[in-house]
RNA sequence: GCGGGAAUAGCUCAGUGGUAGAGCGCCUGCUUCCCAAGCAGGAUGUCGCGAGUUCGAGUCUCGUUUCCCGCUCCA
């Protein structure tokens, strides 16, 4: 059975090493996160089949990785300036709180249900709620020299579309994939990894011609629920679709179809996938009216580029359509975490925790194990084990022998090691049959069995079953 | 940011004005050859931080930071 409260999930992960609240010895800094050791681990598994699935294993997938800050008429453009900043007013009687700038719509924010905004009570001044970070770019500290830390990771993709086309030829469809930090200033992060305020995105742009659009996008729903089953390991039961209604549709979405994810908080958000139409292109693109844009843009004026393509059927430049699959990693890890975590009764009474993580995301594919600490040889026969199987550097490895054999599995259960190989007396060749000489027994971590392997087969054993 | 609750050992928590504790975990030694065994010993805390009240504050007051629940948010 998954994780059932996120504070099953926190202390794991604090107590061996998953994750950290940020800068904690200064009493840390709201909606921040370190990766600890296995954590990172972690990350980099999920990250690595996200691009294994979504770039390598297809034939229409570039890559890149673009700056973090960028310049800000990428973000007036893209339309983040207009909505990512929203001045903020509070009601001092009802404690009500308007968009400044929709005051006439009298919609309050904070009690939607409740109060019908009618209130007449004295307001605040207004209030920025600015959603994008800045920081200070060159030496001079002017109001002007500044740029965004950026809130999304795909307008990199966006701006950088013309590069990618002339650099690889590609031809309509095409994918740019992208993983990369983003950052919102969030009001209020909360639920330990599930909203931050530095987080990481796993993004695809995909580029179609118009019209195309809308079975693509169904093609991306189908196959990114796959990756999250098959690769990730999520039981189908815990995933299910939303469709996105048009009155909360983005700015710039024709349709939003979210993966959603069983989180110990609940049903939320794990993916968007959403189809940005010719919003993107077309608003970074200068020249617009000539260009046919079915999305409704600012018009542009700095721009020095039409982010358009050729072609070639129809001999003419279009503005191609984006179906827009986008993940977050931290949302990723945590339900990866939450999904494999079980509390397990065993039949004497005891409870064992294990991460039943599928072995390509363990952090340690190979615990390597002493029977007996203080038998020498069985000492430098492990140690010697695990020194072979790490130096292939397919796999992480680790030597423990702090502790009984009983406790030394449990550590390892706890952070989901697939694997356990035990050295003894019979691997010196000298237990009852001899013919063991030279054999392990590799204990699965799922159904607790053991097996009897030879050394010289061990790294191969265990290559197969890590995928 | 607003309203409510909270912060004590690595984790979970007890401690209501008078010498900082428990369980688990961790370290060392002995013992034990297969699932958190046993015995002996050990380390760990400016009781989130800063002021104040008091002879005396983990405990009361104020401020502050962080966390949890709601508003909001959407990777």
């Amino acid at each position: 059975m998954p994780a059932q409260t996120m504070e099953q999930l926190v202390s794991l992960c604090k107590r061996r090493g998953f994750l950290f609240a940020g800068s904690e010895i200064y009493g840390g800094l709201q909606g921040t996160f370190d990766y600890g050791p296995l954590g990172v681990e972690l990350k980099n598994n999920l990250k690595r089949l996200w691009w294994k699935h979504n770039v390598y294993e297809r034939d229409d997938m570039e890559g890149i990785d673009a700056a973090i800050l960028m310049n800000r008429y990428v973000w007036r453009y893209s339309g983040h300036e207009a909505t990512f900043v929203d001045p903020l007013v509070d009601c001092k009687t009802c404690k009500g709180r308007f968009r400044a700038d929709k005051l006439g719509e009298a919609t309050c924010l904070k009690y939607p249900k409740k109060h019908p905004g009618e209130c007449d009570g004295e307001l605040t001044e207004p209030r920025d709620f600015n959603m994008m970070f800045k920081t200070g770019v060159g030496p001079i500290a002017d109001d002007d020299s500044f740029a965004y830390l950026r809130p999304e990771t795909a307008q990199g993709i966006f701006v950088n579309f013309k590069n990618v086309l002339d650099s690889t030829n590609r031809k309509l469809p095409f994918g740019i994939a992208q993983i990369g930090k983003a950052f919102r200033n969030e009001i209020t992060p909360r639920n330990f990894i599930f909203r931050v305020r530095e987080f990481e995105q796993m993004e695809i742009e995909y580029f179609v011609l118009p019209g195309e659009d809308e079975a693509v996008h169904d093609t991306f729903i189908e196959d990114h629920v796959n990756f999250w089953v098959e690769e990730a390991g999520l039981r189908r039961d815990n995933l299910k679709l939303y469709e996105v209604p048009k009155e909360e549709l983005a700015h710039y979405s024709k349709r939003t179809v979210d993966i959603m994810y069983k989180f110990p908080i609940g049903w939320e958000e794990l993916e968007g996938i959403a189809n940005r139409t010719d919003f993107d292109l077309g608003s970074h693109s200068r020249e617009q009216d000539k260009l046919g844009l079915t999305a409704s843009v600012m018009e542009n004026e700095h721009s020095t580029e039409k982010l358009t393509y050729f072609d070639h059927a129809q001999n003419r430049h279009l503005v191609p359509y984006v179906i827009e699959p986008s993940a977050g990693v931290d949302r990723g890890v945590l339900a990866v975490l939450t999904e494999a975590y079980d509390e397990e009764f065993l039949p004497n009474g005891e409870v064992r925790t294990v991460l039943r993580l599928k072995p390509s995301l363990a952090p340690v594919k190979v615990a390597v194990l002493p029977l007996k600490k203080n038998a020498d040889e069985i000492v430098a026969v492990a140690k010697g084990i695990k020194a072979s199987l790490q130096a292939s550097g397919e796999m992480r490895a680790v030597y423990d022998d702090s502790a009984g054999i009983g406790k030394l599995y449990r550590r390892q259960d706890e952070i989901g090691t697939p694997f356990c190989v035990t050295v003894d007396f019979d691997t010196l060749g000298r237990g009852d049959d001899t013919a063991l000489k030279d054999t392990v027994t590799v204990r699965d971590r799922d159904t607790m069995q053991q097996e009897r392997i030879p050394i010289a087969e061990l790294a191969g054993y265990v290559r197969q079953r890590i995928g």
